[in-house]
DNA sequence: ACGCTAACCTAGTGACCACTAGGAAAGTAT
DNA sequence: ATACTTTCCTAGTGGTCACTAGGTTAGCGT
């Protein structure tokens, strides 16, 4: 414990103020946060604190407030280190996102053989879930909501798709998936992908004891296997001739 | 349903009657609302609306104001027909997903063999998301933000999943796809389904210009395709004896 | 015509939230 | 100690939102 407090002396004259109060109770207000960080130091904080809170409440559900009170300042600090609400969200946005494109451009490109690498890129994916659960879980939010918002994240997510996009691109026999690899077919391939391996994860997030192993291995089975056979020319085929009568929906 | 009474068309010439005013500016406060309705067809309008908005702003984005608006009401009148904005959103929860229920139900079901009744409950599943956009839009939101709204989402969803998962446990082979067909595994299962289906319903919502028939024939490669050879046994398997030195993701 | 019910409105209320002005204190250099 | 910078605070501001109290009017039955 260092100095008592250099406040001793002279009698607080306005409002009595004690520093050193045992923070019994409320931990914002009755405890003066004299614990004062450097300023790269105390950013980490808000980013730390800020990916919690947007995992748990998404955007709009996250308030100012809660961030800078996890990240022991009060709101107006928060401001000092960024622009605004939006601007600390885009910047954990690109933290995460290039993250996550490391895991994918060092996992799937090589000589190896496709299983291979789809395997591993899946197994180093989820063990980056695994590792940092709140950044996963911001990511894979739906921000839609906030036209705004959706830009931001529209723009980022789609900075790493363009990036990561491209590898599956050269796989042979990919546009048999979705028809072709270019524009529509491409991104629905993408879409499907994303669905599987968000939605794995996010379960996986409430499910925590299930292995690594056995989510990756439902990843394969689910994409890589039926993947891989469409690609030899196997895809499915509607039924011939039974378009509307058979598949039409019940009333 | 489809008593379309547009009532905020583009004015003739100019204000001719009592009740359509130049509603320059502001259209809530300038045209007074005597368009009055039966308490059941404005309850049905309220329904519409709310769908709308709730499927383009989620939850925490909606506002109560702007169903109102689209309702042609004023809010007083929102609360005269549902308790709160939760009870609004639990009662479309509960009729939308009702309706993609009895998709399911209806088509699923059968003596037809296992691919045939997959494609055709596919095929039913988008024609309803094609048919009711904003229902669908609606249904697949990220809800977690509010722990309330994230528990009443969870309670109807799961009602649903109820009704719709022992289905697909029946079918032989299912097991495999994530060890078990019990608990986890089957869960696991689900949500790689859910995953490719909302995914692939929201994506198409922004690319109508494709037709229904390749998104069917997208969710069947993804997964039908590979499940059946999945049943067969052909499982993924790991690499042998290449657990953590190749999986590793780089620094 | 006249009253009654139900649909609808105006005009709020209090709570919350993103963001800020201005000042105090901690650390540092002199 | 004194001057200076940086970190942090108190105490707000204006705006939005879910929701409501109390009054008005349309339309129907008698």
């Amino acid at each position: 414990m260092s100095t008592e407090e250099s406040s001793s002396g002279e009698g607080p004259a306005k409002a009595g103020r004690q520093e050193d109060r045992p923070r019994k109770g409320d931990p914002r207000k009755g405890a003066p946060r004299r614990t004062r960080m450097s300023g790269a130091a105390r950013r980490e904080e808000i980013v730390r604190a800020a990916t919690e809170v947007f995992a748990e409440r998404g955007y709009q559900g996250a308030s100012t407030d809660e961030i800078a009170r996890r990240s022991g300042i009060t709101p107006p600090v928060l401001y000092e280190h960024f622009d605004s609400k939006l601007d600390l969200y885009r910047s954990l946005l690109e933290r995460h996102f290039a993250d996550l494109r490391q895991v994918w451009l060092g996992n799937f490109t090589g000589e190896d053989p496709p299983q291979l690498r789809v395997a591993r890129s899946f197994d180093a994916w989820f063990s980056y879930i695994e590792e940092h659960p709140f950044a996963g879980r911001m990511l894979f939010r739906d921000t839609s909501g906030d036209p705004e918002v959706a830009a931001v994240h529209d723009e980022v997510a789609g900075a790493s798709r363009a990036a990561i996009l491209p590898l599956f691109a050269t796989q042979p026999g990919a546009e048999k998936v979705a028809g072709s690899v270019s524009g529509e077919g491409l991104e629905m391939v993408w879409v499907v992908l994303r669905g599987v391996l968000q939605g794995l994860a996010i379960w996986w997030s409430k499910n925590p004891q299930v292995s690594r192993e056995r989510v990756v291995a439902t990843a394969m089975n689910s994409l890589w296997i039926g993947f891989e056979r469409v690609f030899e020319g196997e895809g499915w085929q509607p039924p011939p001739g039974s378009g509307a009568a058979q598949l039409d929906q019940p009333g």
